[in-house]
DNA sequence: AATGAATGAGGCTTCATTCAT
DNA sequence: TATGAATGAAGCCTCATTCAT
C-alpha cells in the first residue's frame, strides 16, 4: 500500500527510503504512543523535513495501516501455510502460537502498535484490518474446532476458548519489554502446554473448594457494600 | 483525592457532581479513547462550561487517575480480605480471579480506560499506579506460590506463571464489549479451570509431536524467507 | 473609596476585614507580580471565598487603587507639611528625601506595586493617579527651584533635575528586599549629599578628559558597528 | 539562540522574519507590558498566524528572554572594551554610563521590557539574566573601585555607591517617552556630574540644618501619627 | 525528491467576575 | 455577610497537513 499519489515507477530508492521513514514510526510510536509522537518527530528522526515525510506517507494514519499490515501480513501467509501442513491439531496449535510469539518478541515494537494503537484508525482502515485479524483468529479457531471433533478436547463455548488462546498470548505485549529475553519456543511451549492441558482434560473440583469458594464470595460481597457506602 | 484548590467545605452536591463528570469521563475516554477525547468534549456531555469542569477536576490525568482509583482501590481491598480468609490455594486464586473479573465485566468501560490509558499518566501519578498495580500483582504472585509449596504446583518460572495468569484475565477488555454479556462466575471457573490444570499436570508430549512439530518449523522459516524479499 | 456599592452604614467590621483583605493583597502582589495574582490567591490567603472578597473590594483593579492610595495619601499630606516649614531649601529637600524613602522602605511591598503595577491601571484611575503623582512631584520641583532662585543651585533643565532626585530614590525599590536593612535617614542622607553636592556645584572637567572621552567614543562605536554585522 | 527544533537550514529569511516578529514583540511589549500582550496579538501584528508565530519564537517567554539578550549583550561587550582602556577612572565611568544611556534611550522600547518585565522570566531565564546583570553591575563596582583606591571617592559602602549609580540611570526609562528626546551625551555628562561630584567631594553639613531637620522629622512623625487613626 | 514556511483548528488550562442562596 | 458554583473569554501552545519553490 504505497502512498496515494506514488504508484508509478518510484522504485528503487523510493521504497527504501518509505521502509525507513516507516521503521523509524515503529519506534517512536511504540516507545512515546501513536497520539504523542507527532509528524515533526518523525521527520525528525527520519533526517527528512515535513515536506518530504508526506512525499512517503501520504499520512499519519497510514503509516499506522502499513505498520499494521507488518504484522498482520506474515502472520496471515505463515497461518495459511501451517493451515496445509498434515500434523495433529496440537502441533497445528503449537506452531499459530510460535508464529504470533515470534512476532510479538521479535518485532515487539511493530506489535506494541499493531495491539494497542489499533482503535485509532477509523473509516475503511479499521474495517480493512478488522477483517485481517478475524481471519487469523479463524484458523486459531478452526483449529481447536479439529481437536473437538476429535474428540480430544473438552470446551463448550468455542468463541470463547479461542479468545481465551489470544489472551494468553496477547497480552505478552504489555510486560514484554523490561524482561529478560524470551526464547520463542520456550514461551510457546509453556502457554500451549497450559492451555492444551487445560482444553484436553475435564475440570476435576477439589472435595471442600465448593464451600470455600461461597464462604469467600461472601465476603467479597460484604467488602464491595463496604466500600460502597 | 479532590480537585486542588477545592478543599473549604464543599460537600454533598459538589462530590455529586464531581462522580457525575467523572462518569461521564469513564465513558467517553473508553468509548474514543483518551488521547482522543477533549476536555471540552467532557464538558459538553456534562453539561458544565469548560471552566466549571476544572472546578471539579483539576486536570485531565488527575481525572484519569481517578479512574485508575476506582478500579484499582477496590481490587487492593477484595484482594487483602482474600488474603486473610484460610482456604485452599486453589480457591483463593479462583476468588483472586472473580474479583478482577467482576471489574473487568462489571465496570468495563472503567477496567478499559485502566488497562488502555496507563501509559498516558506520567510523573508522579504513573509511579503512583505502577505500585498499586504491583502490589495487586503480588497477591496472586504470593498465592501460586502457595500452591508450589504445597507440591502441588509444577512451573518453573513463578514470574511467568503469574504473567500467564494475568495475561488470560486481563487481555478479556479488549473483546467483552459486542459479545453477549458473561458471567462472572462462569468465565472465572472457565479460566481458572485452564490455568490451574495446566499448572498443575505435568506436561506430556503426544507421540509424534516433536516430528510435526520440527516440520512445521521449517515450514515456517521457509515462509519467513520468501516473504524478506 | 470604598468598595462600590459599600457606602452606607457598614462601619467597624467591614472596614477592619477591608483592610485586611487589602494587606493580603498587597503582599501577594509584591512577591508574586499583579498579573500573576489571582483573585483566588487572594481568597485563599485571605481566608474568604471568591463571593466575600468581592463584598468588599470591587474589582481587582480597585485593589490596585487602594495600595495606590496607601502609598501616595501619606506622601501628599506630609509633603504639604513640610512645605509649609519654615527651612531652608537643602533641609526641605532633605525632609522629603526622608519622607519618600520612609515609604520605600518600610512600605517596600506597598511600594513595589505601586511604582510596578502602576501600568495595570487603566482608565480614571490610570488618570487619577497621574495627577496624584505629579502633585507630589511638584513639591520637588518647588522646593528645588527655591534653591535655585536662591542662587545656590546651578543647574539648566529644572525638569532633568527634578527627575535625576527622583530617579535616586524611587528606583531603590528594585533592589531593596534581600539586603541587609537600611536606615531611612542614613540613605536619605547619602543620596541627599550626591544629589545636592552635585546640584550645587559647577562642573569641573579634569585635565585630559575630553581626549580619553573622544577615543572611549570611538572604541564604542566599533563595538557597536562590529555587533551589527 | 534560534526557537527550539529550528536548526536545520534556516537561512536568510527565516532569521529576517525573526527578527521582525521580535521588534513587534518589543513593540507591543513596551507599550501594554509582557502580561497583557497575547501571543495573538503579537501574531495579527506581525501578519502571521499563531502557528507561524511559534515556528519563529518557541514561547512567549524565549521571546522575552531574546529582548533581553538583545539589550544585555552589547552592554556587556561594550563594557568589557571600555575595561580594556587606558583612561581615568572618571572617564570609565562615564563611557560606562554613555553606554548604558545609549541603550536606554535609543532603544527604549527594549530597555523598558528589559527593566520592567525581568521579574515574569522564571526558572534558567531568570538565572541566566541574574548572572549577566551582575556582570555588568561588576564593571561599574570596578570602576569606582579604583577611584577608590585612588583616594579620589570618598564612600563608606561601595555596594549602595554603586546602585545609586544605577538608580540614578536606570530609573529613566520610567519617564523618558513623552518628553522631547534627550541626548545621550549630554543626560550622561548630567548624571555623572552629579554622582561624581558627590561621591569625590565630603559632605559639608550647612549651619543651623540639623536643627532645621530635628524639627520636620517631629512634624513628619506628626503628621503620620495623625493619619494612623 | 525535497524543503521551509504557513495555516488554523484544536489542545488544556486559568481567570475575573457574577449570582442564587 | 458569606458561600460555592458557574461562566465564557482568553491564555499559551501543538499539530497534521499543504504548497510554492
Amino acid at each position: 500500500m504505497p502512498a496515494a499519489g506514488a504508484e508509478r515507477g518510484k522504485t528503487e530508492r523510493y521504497y527504501r527510503q518509505r521502509e525507513r521513514v516507516i521503521d523509524v514510526a515503529v519506534e517512536l510510536f511504540s516507545k512515546n504512543g501513536y497520539a504523542s509522537t507527532g509528524v515533526a518527530d518523525i521527520g525528525e528522526a527520519a533526517g527528512l523535513a515535513r515536506g518530504a515525510l508526506y512525499y512517503y506517507i501520504g499520512s499519519k494514519e497510514a503509516l499506522l495501516a502499513e505498520i499494521h499490515d507488518r504484522v498482520m501480513d506474515p502472520l496471515l501467509s505463515e497461518a495459511a501455510a501451517i493451515a496445509e501442513l498434515d500434523v495433529s491439531f496440537e502441533v497445528r496449535l503449537r506452531l499459530l502460537s510460535e508464529s504470533l510469539l515470534w512476532q510479538i518478541i521479535n518485532r515487539h515494537d511493530h506489535v506494541w502498535v499493531f495491539l494497542h494503537e489499533y482503535h485509532q484508525m477509523q473509516g475503511e482502515y479499521r474495517e480493512l484490518f478488522r477483517d485481517k485479524r478475524s481471519r487469523f483468529e479463524q484458523h486459531i479457531h478452526v483449529t481447536i474446532a479439529q481437536g473437538r471433533k476429535q474428540g480430544l478436547v473438552h470446551v463448550k463455548d468455542m468463541e470463547l476458548t479461542t479468545l481465551a488462546f489470544l489472551n494468553l498470548h496477547n497480552y505478552t505485549y504489555q510486560w514484554l519489554s523490561g524482561r529478560r529475553p524470551l526464547k520463542v519456543e520456550e514461551l510457546s511451549q509453556f502457554y500451549c502446554h497450559i492451555f492444551l492441558t487445560g482444553i484436553t482434560n475435564a475440570w476435576q473440583q477439589p472435595a471442600g473448594a465448593t464451600k470455600e469458594l461461597r464462604l469467600g464470595r461472601t465476603r467479597l460481597q460484604a467488602v464491595r457494600k463496604a466500600a460502597g457506602s
